[in-house]
DNA sequence: CAATAAAAAGGTGAAAACACCCTTTTTACC
DNA sequence: GGTAAAAAGGGTGTTTTCACCTTTTTATTG
């Protein structure tokens, strides 16, 4: 092991689509020892553009819930293209479901974004050195989850089986769009919108439009 | 006026429920010059009572939607004991109803948490040196409302304040009854709860079904 | 290449949602 | 008690949503 490593900086990327939010992590983050900000990005999309070897972080501070591409997306993105890239998962919510989504997608971590700035000290102290972490409301979250997961109706399984072209579609349905409207925005027929919207039905066992909003915003594939 | 009033350092409160953005926040003050951070709180009540004739500061950044007390309420009781102190709301939405809301309780300015640092540091300075900070989006935002606003005067407040019967019903709104069966449920005759819908649709400045979800569930009217 | 599965697109009809305009009942207040 | 306002109830027609069933296109793979 390197004698030096307790000495090296880690660098890391912020993503999140809330300025202050940013800009006030920055300046925190500046106050711990051993963390230098790299870069920073307004969504997926931006830090993917703005991401080139030299400035490559060892560590993305990531929002889940963003416009362009969200922190599902490019958490499954640096999977593929950085595995080496650490995510650390940064959310409003303790949502059981989105905390299995980023995991899934790869991310290392999960804090809440009303957390204390020192359990945010120690995430990534963790993660820099253990390579995760794994705080004791995920394990919680996850402990409560696996006890409801092989009963009957798996949703997290339900969830995960949804393709990016039904997650577009979830999205578009939380508006005051028409299907038509939608099938227009998808560039697909009102009827093929016909089909998502019954197999969603039956996958995520619901009866209507509405049935379908509740359980997008309750398992954070939208936000608010 | 006092010759060192351009040297004087403003003192400011943080109230904010996400103890990140609050630290957050302050880090990025502490780099504005002539700003302290008097103390900070995570809702109204912990603001009050930390409250003391020494740390009062000269202006509040105040969150809006906070457990146990909000916002609105936190304001109004300034504007009431302690009216010296300006308020400058901080959201997470440009809603035009908080806005109002926010104005009238008191409030000197009001910026979103996703703008520019530059613009938190505008917004504070044009506050204590001007006494209120008045952003483009506000003043789009009144100007919008005003057609609405002089025609009745508490069409406002009817905005924001639904009555009992109408959350009852913007929660089954949220269910996958059909208004047939919402009307069943509340003992009301279909053509009710017709009116109910159509009402809210305008107060609530949407136009479906959906719409009504949305707000009920951003808003915090049903849980998930 | 042919078999097969999955995705996309179509038709039709019934139910629900929405829009508009109107009447009756209840409530509150002078 | 009279009166105005609010709440509740009503009729009718259009649009959207939903259900069910069929066909075409695209992709996969043995």
């Amino acid at each position: 092991m390197n004698p030096n490593h307790t000495n090296m900086t880690s660098k890391i990327a912020l993503v999140d689509d809330h300025v202050l939010l940013r800009k006030g992590l920055c300046s925190l983050i500046q106050t711990f020892e051993d963390y230098e900000v790299s870069f920073e990005a307004s969504n997926g999309k931006e830090f993917i553009n703005k991401l080139t070897p030299q400035n490559c972080p060892d560590l993305v501070l990531m929002d889940i819930n963003m416009p362009e591409m969200d922190g599902y997306e490019t958490s499954l993105w640096l999977k593929d293209n950085c595995p080496q890239v650490k995510v650390l998962a940064l959310s409003m919510y303790d949502n059981e479901n989105a905390i299995i989504r980023m995991f899934k997608a790869g991310a290392k971590g999960y804090v809440l974004k009303d957390c204390d700035p020192l359990e945010l000290r120690d995430a990534l102290h963790s993660i820099v050195f253990k390579g995760f972490y794994y705080s004791e409301m995920v394990t919680g979250r996850l402990i409560n989850s696996i006890n409801t997961l092989d009963r009957e109706d798996n949703h997290v399984k339900d969830l995960i089986k949804l393709n990016e072209r039904e997650i577009t579609f979830l999205k578009l349905v939380c508006s005051e769009l028409t299907y038509k409207e939608i099938s227009d925005k998808m560039f697909l027929s009102p009827r093929t919108i016909d089909g998502y919207r019954d197999s969603l039905f039956e996958k995520l066992n619901v009866k209507t439009r509405v049935g379908l909003v509740m359980y997008a915003i309750k398992y954070g594939i939208v936000g608010l």
